[in-house]
RNA sequence: GUGCCCGUGGCUUAAUUGGAUAAAGCGACGGCCUCCGGAGCCGUAGAUUGGAGGUUCAAAUCCUCUCGGGCACACCA
């Protein structure tokens, strides 16, 4: 069998038209790019396109006519078409063959999980960069939005044939640091019963005052009383120590982990940094102004220009930022993708910018923009704020509605629009929750396998099966919402959306409830039996590997 | 004030990136268990896609204006 239908189709296409092109029909110089669709509509057939009319304004001619000379070329015997029609205003539908149906089963049969895998990406490295919250404090619920939709999009673009490395940046070095090591420096004398005012911008978690108590344990009051470089040094190393096994620890909790943890602080220990502010100027986009060295962003778009040096010779965090991502092209990625919260979307133009004065092409960076999450509770919003002890982190929402259903409410809307993360909800298992109604739909499957087992018919997966036998209306609507998993997985790859994959399941879950409760599976007839018991083992097969891919369980029983 | 994101049934969201009759869930109402897991299934009601123009064979989607909501506008990170 063919690689890709689809593919098949479209060159067939391209044929037409080329020698339509060739023979003076149609004016133009070569072949457009042809898509094809899925029609919703059962009576426009498998697959439709809309080429003619998208070419008719072009060769001047009717879309109608248009489409009459595309398909009046096209070689369809031998193929997979069984049917080509011609719809208003000008779309041409196909109809398929039915054995490619079966045909998908069997794929499915033979290649298991790895069902859906594509070579789009041809093996080019992406860069997936998210997360990266400053190691000051604990994740919060936003963080894990940011962490379910970066995570699942490495999936998604590892299936899709790319080499994907996922990254976390630390910011290990500056003023938040400082402070950060102050907080726990001054709560460790307070602990210790040292009078000492606490820094009126530090960090008041009580996580701060646990950090404390940790060096406390380790190394009792070696430090009372200090004030010196060297303690200073250590309180903030060992804070920072401390905040990102944490971190580390919440993600690895959430399903999520990295490739590379990649430091700030190391992009200063080459004097890197002079590097890149000689190979501005020479490029004309680094001047200096009141003491300070400016990039000029506003000639790539931005409002204005930034400051990277400051009057007093320190960096500031963009001229870091500006390095990290030198440091990225340097490594050889075809494409870096940046995640970031709501509140940093300000600073893509300026990010940019920086890479089109470095000589880079604008597109190298992506950046993904995640919208706040919001808690909801009884019907009210949860308080964001760090006091009446409401649940703000990570940890707190894991441990409340579990990882799996977390991470699906993060994964079901688009990233890009707000979430309502409504805890009552996400914690009733009924079918008000996605999460239970698909994975019970796996569930049930495990349970009509292990049934049919017990009757004595077990599936082998190099054993013929009839799949002819499969000819109920729900049964193919199922194989065909199997077959679109490629399309799925190529669509998310391609426009970095991840639900795209949540709706998907929820669809081939709802077909197979709905199929479920009118038809059996184990009847009297054993090779209709064995027919079906393929088809279940295929939508198993396809729900678990879907869910594995938005790192989400795929339990036997529940 | 300037820039970015978002406005879709009562609520929360989809919509094959410009396609054919705008699709689901919740909530409301009415049905379905002698049978593989009822955490399920079927049906009914509910929409001028915030509003006004425009682009074209075709607009929820693109352009302009306008009204609401969020976020960002540092020699902070």
């Amino acid at each position: 069998m063919k690689i890709d239908l689809s593919e098949q189709i479209i060159e067939l296409l391209s044929a037409s038209i080329e020698k339509n092109i060739k023979e003076g029909r149609f004016p133009l110089k070569e072949a457009p790019q042809i898509n094809l669709q899925v029609p919703k509509n059962k009576s426009h057939g498998d697959l439709s396109t809309n080429i003619a009319l998208q070419i008719a304004r072009e060769v001047s001619t009717k879309p109608l006519e248009v489409a009459n000379l595309i398909v009046n070329n096209l070689e369809t015997q031998n193929t997979i078409i069984d049917k080509v029609q011609i719809a208003e205003p000008g779309f041409i539908n196909f109809w398929l063959k039915e054995n490619w149906l079966f045909q998908n089963l069997e794929e499915i049969r033979e290649k298991g999980e790895d069902y859906g895998e594509l070579n789009l990406g041809k093996g080019k490295r992406i860069q997936v960069e998210f997360v990266s919250v400053n190691p000051t404090g604990p994740l919060h619920v936003g963080h894990g939005k940011c962490a379910a939709v970066g995570d699942s999009l490495s999936n998604i673009l590892k299936k899709a044939g790319y080499k994907v490395e996922k990254e976390y940046y630390i910011n290990d070095q500056g003023r938040q640091i400082d402070l950060l090591g102050q907080s726990v420096q001054t709560r460790y004398h307070q602990l210790l019963g040292e009078k000492r005012e606490f820094p009126s911008d530090g960090y008041k978690g009580e996580y701060i005052k646990d950090i404390a108590q940790e060096v406390i344990a380790k190394f009792q009051d070696k430090y009372k009383g200090r004030d010196d470089q060297e303690s200073r040094e250590f309180f903030k190393s060992f804070a920072l120590q401390s905040i990102l096994a944490g971190i580390k620890k919440d993600l690895n909790d959430f399903g999520v982990e990295f490739d590379v943890w990649f430091s700030e602080k190391s992009l200063y220990e080459e004097d890197k940094l002079s590097e890149m502010v000689e190979l501005l100027k020479q490029r004309g986009f680094l001047y200096e102004k009141e003491g300070a060295f400016w990039l000029k962003t506003t000639t790539f778009g931005d409002e204005k220009d930034r400051v990277v040096i400051r009057e007093n010779g320190v960096p500031t965090y963009f001229a870091s930022d500006i390095l990290y991502h030198q440091n990225k092209y340097q490594r050889g990625f075809d494409k870096v993708i940046d995640i970031w919260g709501a509140d940093h979307h300000g600073y893509i133009k300026r990010m940019k910018a920086a890479l089109q004065a470095l000589g880079y092409p604008p597109d190298f960076l992506e950046v993904l923009i995640v919208q706040f999450v919001t808690l909801i509770r009884e019907g009210k919003e949860v308080g964001m704020s760090t006091r009446g002890g409401e649940f703000v982190t990570l940890r707190d929402l894991i441990e409340e509605v579990g990882r799996d259903v977390a991470r699906y409410f993060f994964l079901m809307k688009s990233y890009d629009s707000h979430t309502d993360f409504d805890l009552d909800v996400a914690k009733s298992q009924s079918m008000e929750n996605p999460v239970y109604y698909v994975q019970y739909a796996h569930a049930r499957i495990c349970s009509i396998i292990k049934k049919a087992k017990e009757a004595g018919l077990s599936l082998d997966r190099k054993e013929k099966v009839n799949l002819q036998r499969l000819s109920e209306e729900e049964e193919l609507a199922l194989i065909k919402e199997l077959s679109l998993l490629k399309e799925v997985i190529k669509k998310a790859a391609l426009t970095w959306r991840p639900h795209l994959l949540t709706n998907y399941l929820y669809e081939l879950a709802s077909l197979f409830h709905r199929y479920y409760t009118v038809h059996r599976v184990i009847t009297d007839d054993e090779e209709l039996s064995r027919a079906r018991l393929v088809l279940v083992d295929c939508i198993r097969i396809v729900l678990s590997s879907t869910l594995k891919i938005l790192g989400i369980s795929a339990p036997e029983s529940m």
